[in-house]
DNA sequence: CCGCATCCCGCCGGATACTG
DNA sequence: CAGTATCCGGCGGGATGCGG
């Protein structure tokens, strides 16, 4: 049997309201499954960001790359962005109240993949080994 | 022994430990983010089920969608794979240990994109309405 | 029934170059 | 400084067919 997981008050997730729900969920995931979404959600965390200053402290992210998941999350309503016409211009992003919200849960899943990133490590190398091993004669009952 | 957990200030995810923890955090959410991956794992929450069931269940996708799928949830540790080598073949799959463990943290971030998706999707239009409304004129300051 | 092999296509995201 | 514009390789993942 399952215990549903509740969260507040509503909005127990099994099939049934995964189906409902259409795909928001896997949206969600697939949005926040970026390569460096997760990045970017942290930084932003401990305050407003310039883009220059995103560019250089999240390392190995390019400008357009960047600049697409910053625009991916402004469109989910995830972050703010303020343009100054200055010259040199100036752009700082925020996290929006919607983006402080997921924060929660988004950095739970982190937490247990830090936490547990010894467990799964664990399980790639049983897995390899599994593979690696000879194939045990197999019977077949009919 | 990685009992404790304590999601107290959103655990400690800031830039440092994400560093630290080097591409797990993404890792995860970039396996949690595939297509199909939480149908899958939403289906095994509620016991164990047979290959075709899942086939059948999860509407639209295909065969070997959900092998890799199930193959690489199975790498990571969080699926067991049981062969019954009768005729016809019969395989079951079932959350391990660490997989129920997971469900925690990914049900409320599932549950958080059910109870939030319309102010998502209200961000959604308000950002195409900016978009397709006059550019308004700006004031350069040098 | 289960899943591998093959082919194929769209999209993510990396490199580079160019503007306001 | 903060973008757009191109090009392009790799990969997720869909369709179909075969094999144990």
């Amino acid at each position: 049997m399952v215990t549903p997981v509740t969260f507040k008050k509503s909005a127990e997730v099994t099939e049934e309201t995964c189906r409902e729900a259409g795909m928001t969920i896997a949206e969600l995931l697939g949005r926040v499954g970026g390569k460096w979404t997760i990045f970017v959600i942290i930084m932003l965390s401990e305050g407003p960001r310039r883009f220059s200053e995103l560019k250089r402290d999240i390392e190995g992210i390019s400008q357009k790359v960047l600049t697409s998941t910053l625009r991916d999350l402004e469109k989910d309503g995830f972050v703010t962005r303020k343009v100054t016409p200055s010259i040199p211009p100036r752009v700082d992003y925020a996290l929006t109240e919607l983006g402080q919200d997921l924060r929660g849960p988004l950095m739970a899943l982190s937490s247990w993949a830090v936490v547990n990133r010894n467990r799964v490590a664990a399980a790639r190398e049983a897995f390899e080994a599994r593979q690696t091993e000879e194939p045990a004669k197999i019977a077949y009952f009919r």
